[in-house]
RNA sequence: GCCGAAGUGGCGGAAUGGCAGACGCAGAGGACUCAAAAUCCUCCAUGGGCAACCAUGUGUGGGUUCGACUCCCACCUUCGGCACCA
């Protein structure tokens, strides 16, 4: 029997199993993943998003960890020192409510989590440093948690206050505002209410301005998540204004001018609002504060509205905070009977209470300008407050040139000109805002400023598993934080789940502790912190995280840092992107690290897809016109694929060169197991092709030689396989297309295989070898088992993976002939061969000489020729 | 409502302003086989034509250009985010 006889009767279907596990044993023992000790100039930092640890590794992190896998293997044949470690986000509810149910302690259930989900990472085949694991719940990290909190806390980046916070009341803890997502909790869905406490916050609002500017550096960043970013910061200009208040047993009524003295005005108590169009303020024709500003009751104190208002300012205020935002929800109102002054030009406005007035954002109370502002001029239509025009369009058509303002439908908000505005009549509105604000700023009436929408970022939550907030509360010093020297201050063992209050709390050996002051009795903190804090820096962790001593040294940091590339789902594009964003920037500040950006380029990879069964019907769902429809794979669905049954049929390699070839990475990816087994079906040609071959690559050279000019399959091949490489290295290192990446390589196994065919055994063997080694390294990123396997069968020598990538010998790709597309107006109509280096007028000779061109043109004159050097003439007749 | 992304064969998807549909899936035909599976080969946008070939074609309508899937304007649809932020 003749070897390749063997080789198609025992080994045509490749034996995935044994040679996963042989590998993945082989690269472990390696230790071929670690991280080079000193990185050098070509460092290269691959990161993806660090899973929680559910203990089951599912298909959308069969995906991320897919793509960064392919890109840190990629990178190490191009020679970088490559960083690539990988740790769980391993604090968080889940294992709090294990706890409860199955009363083991979420320390034990989470470790036990980790180890499972580490086996499920070792079977994928994924290269990472384990070395340089982080487990955000150990003491060893979440002591850095605690250190960073009181650095922050030095500085003053962390505060507690009371105020208005969100409760989820499933999940018995407050969410900061980034948590709530349409009025509900981002975890578990269940609606937001609010509630009144004492709470930890970071002071993210001082980074407002940097986060946002820091934006535009951020070139690699998909739009989408900056313009998410952008949006969530909310800067806006505009200028604080103060309004007067008149007495309550004032004559004056809304619509007088009030007739006082600058000095006697300039007594009356301020009104402060904010406001972005200063170039309206001569059409305020009321005033509203929010319900529960602090000074309504003041307001109406001993007034005949005192008792409606308090009415009205109880009933919004326990509405909760999400339906009462909702832009669709009726403005409802209540006049105060008391009247305020606009100081530049002494109109008298009446002061209202509303409920689309928000307290949290500018001053809780604003101006109102009908003619121009919609919410404004909903108001005013219902509750018959007059409205005034101060901006003119300058379009003469516009249906706001009409003088009865009875008639208007809507406000007007565009720019325009000023009017009734004196002295400001005819500037047009852009520049009038400017002027308006120096005018206010000259009077002392008001100041140029800026809000933003951000808030600051609250950190305590009312849980067990999470990190211990390093701080005491004694009689007699107050608020006392931990000493560096006593971290960490760790979770307690006896803690009891019971599922009612927090554990932490009850937990006596916890609570109680010494003063480190006075040494008194205190009580420590039992708030701990967000579990997003640990994700906030841990990506700085890996470049060091060994040290004992500080939570990364500066020298590590400054060596790996920032993220070269950081891979993760789109549903942090706010939450953990703009948070570590916080973190690295403060943390630079605390003289910890000197980078600004922690994720130099950011890939938001989509999400994994599949068919599902209609509740209702029981049968697969479509959509209107019969086509199955996808959604993303999840518990509640009942639409996942366990990625473990796919590695059992098909293989890892199977299933990670699938996952990259079906979509590109940022898009959605539909599961089909038609396409997986595509792909196995390819890994498999790839098998059989090397070793049917086994010969031609023991003679295959290492590096691309001449070819033998004799033969015109050999030169096309030999052009194949170094367009092959060329295109696999530009779609993988450059553009990090992977679909394409890899549709280039089964082309280069198409073109082996049309080789073969046409030659059999008399071809040019070492070509054909060369061809193989070159379809191998393009795949090992890919798929790295098979082909490393493939590899030490073809006898190439040393472990694939430690090969440098091949490069395109550029000889290769240079035609002795070019076909030229030969269009008639733009028309496609023929093509010719000509010699690569032909001149133009050659090829423009040759192109009117065609026959097809001739016939086209109809005899006409060619008006113009022009002609695209090797690609195409377009003749215009 | 505002912001962002995207609309290409039966399907997933390719195309630095230069031959639309690479690559794969599905489908059709053939080879091998007693047969099937696997494998290999060929075909595969639509309409017309025996064919050569012709016409049409990248959501819709305009525009720029010798030339537009690609750039510009308007619109439609889908998905995602924000949502009374003064």
């Amino acid at each position: 029997m003749t070897e390749q006889q063997n080789v198609a009767t025992s080994e045509t279907v490749y034996p995935h199993k044994t040679v996963e596990q042989k590998w993945q044993r082989a690269w472990e023992e390696q230790k071929s993943s670690a991280t080079p000790e000193k990185p050098g100039a070509e460092k290269f930092y691959v990161l993806e998003m660090f899973p929680y640890p559910s203990g089951r590794l599912h298909m959308g992190h069969c995906r991320v960890y897919s793509i960064g896998d392919a890109l840190a293997r990629f990178l190490r044949m191009k020679g970088k020192s490559v960083l690539h470690p990988m740790g769980f986000d391993a604090f968080g509810l889940p294992a709090e409510n294990a706890a409860i149910k199955h009363q083991i302690h979420p320390a034990d259930w989470t470790e036990k989590c980790v180890s499972d989900m580490k086996d499920q990472f070792h079977m994928m085949g994924f290269s990472l440093d384990w070395d340089r694991e982080v487990v955000t719940c150990r003491p060893d990290y979440y002591r850095w948690n605690q250190w960073l909190f009181l650095k922050l806390f030095e500085k003053g980046l962390a505060y507690k206050k009371a105020a208005a916070i969100n409760w989820c009341d499933t999940c018995q803890t407050v969410l900061a505002n980034e948590q709530v997502e349409q009025g509900a909790c981002w975890r578990c869905g269940n609606p937001v209410t609010v509630k009144n406490l004492e709470q930890w916050f970071f002071k993210i609002t001082e980074y407002a301005d940097e986060l946002l500017a820091d934006l535009d550096t951020l070139e690699d960043w998909p739009d989408s998540v900056k313009t998410m970013q952008r949006n969530w910061i909310g800067r806006s200009e505009g200028a604080l204004v103060d309004f007067k208040l008149l007495p309550a047993d004032t004559t004056l009524k809304a619509g007088d001018k009030c007739g006082l003295g600058a000095a006697e005005i300039s007594a009356l108590p301020d009104i402060e609002i904010f406001t972005t169009r200063p170039d309206t303020l001569f059409g305020v024709t009321y005033m509203v504060f929010a319900p529960e500003h602090p000074r309504v009751a003041e307001l109406t104190a001993g007034t005949a509205h005192e008792a409606a208002v308090r009415d009205f300012a109880a009933k919004a205020v326990i509405e909760d905070r999400f339906t009462r935002a909702a832009a669709d929800k009726e403005k409802e109102g209540l006049f105060t009977g008391r009247y305020a002054v606009n100081q530049l030009n002494g109109d008298v406005v009446p002061i209202y209470i509303a409920n689309f007035v928000l307290m949290e954002y500018g001053t809780g109370a604003i101006m109102a300008v009908p003619a121009h502002d919609q919410r404004d001029f909903e108001f005013a239509k219902k509750f018959g407050v007059p409205i005034k025009q101060v901006i003119q369009p300058t379009d003469l058509n516009s249906e706001f040139r009409v003088p009865n303002l009875d008639l208007w439908k809507s406000a007007y908000i565009e720019p325009g000109v000023l009017v009734h505005s004196a002295p400001f009549d005819g500037v047009n509105s852009l520049d009038a805002k400017k002027q308006i604000v120096a005018h206010l700023e000259a009077q002392k009436f008001g100041r140029k400023t800026i809000q933003y929408k951000l808030r600051d970022w609250l950190i305590s939550r009312q849980r067990f598993w999470g990190t211990p907030i390093p701080v005491l509360y004694c009689p007699t010093c107050g608020v006392v934080p931990v000493p560096e020297n006593q971290l960490p201050v760790t979770l307690p063992t006896d803690a009891k789940f019971t599922g009612s209050g927090n554990p932490l709390a009850a937990s006596e050996s916890f609570v109680n502790a010494p003063c480190p002051k006075c040494g008194g009795k205190a009580r420590r903190e039992t708030d701990t912190m967000d579990t997003f804090v640990d994700s906030s820096w841990y990506f700085l962790r890996y470049c060091d995280p060994k040290n004992s001593t500080a939570p990364f040294s500066r020298a590590a940091a400054t060596e790996w840092m920032s993220v070269d590339q950081y891979i993760g789902g789109i549903e942090h594009a706010i939450l953990h992107l703009l948070y570590s964003r916080f973190f690295t920037k403060a943390l630079r500040d605390l003289g910890l690290c000197d980078c600004k950006e922690p994720f130099q380029r950011l890939l938001a990879q989509g999400m994994v897809t599949n068919t599902y069964v209609d509740k209702q019907t029981g049968e697969l769902a479509v959509d209107e016109t019969g086509r199955l429809k996808y959604a993303k794979m999840s518990k509640s669905l009942g639409n996942g694929v366990d990625p473990l049954d796919i590695i059992d049929k098909y293989g890892a390699d199977t299933a990670r060169l699938f996952i990259l070839f079906a979509a590109p990475a940022e898009k959605e990816l539909e599961w089909k197991e038609d396409g997986v087994i595509g792909c196995y079906k390819f890994l498999n040609r790839v098998w059989r092709m090397t070793l049917q071959n086994l010969d031609a690559c023991a003679s295959a050279p290492a590096v691309a030689t001449a070819v033998s000019a004799e033969s015109t399959e050999a030169q096309e091949l030999n052009y194949a396989i170094n367009w092959g490489i060329q295109r696999v290295g530009v779609e993988i290192g450059e553009r990090h297309h992977f679909n394409t990446a890899i549709a280039a390589s089964m082309e280069l196994l198409n073109a082996l295989q049309t080789y073969t065919n046409k030659t059999g055994a008399a071809g040019d063997r070492a070509l054909l070898g060369f061809g193989i080694r070159a379809l191998l390294l393009a795949l090992y990123p890919f798929a790295p088992h098979v082909t490393s396997e493939l590899w030490e069968r073809a006898g190439f020598g040393g472990d694939i993976g430690q090969q440098a990538f091949p490069e395109a010998n550029p000889a290769a790709l240079i035609l002795q002939q070019v076909e030229i597309a030969l269009q008639v107006n733009g028309k496609l109509r023929s093509k010719i061969v000509v010699a690569a280096d032909a001149d133009e007028a050659t090829v423009r000779a040759a192109a009117l000489a065609d026959e097809k061109v001739q016939s086209h043109l109809q005899g006409r004159e060619p008006k113009k020729v022009v002609v695209v050097k090797g690609k195409l003439v377009n003749v215009v007749g």
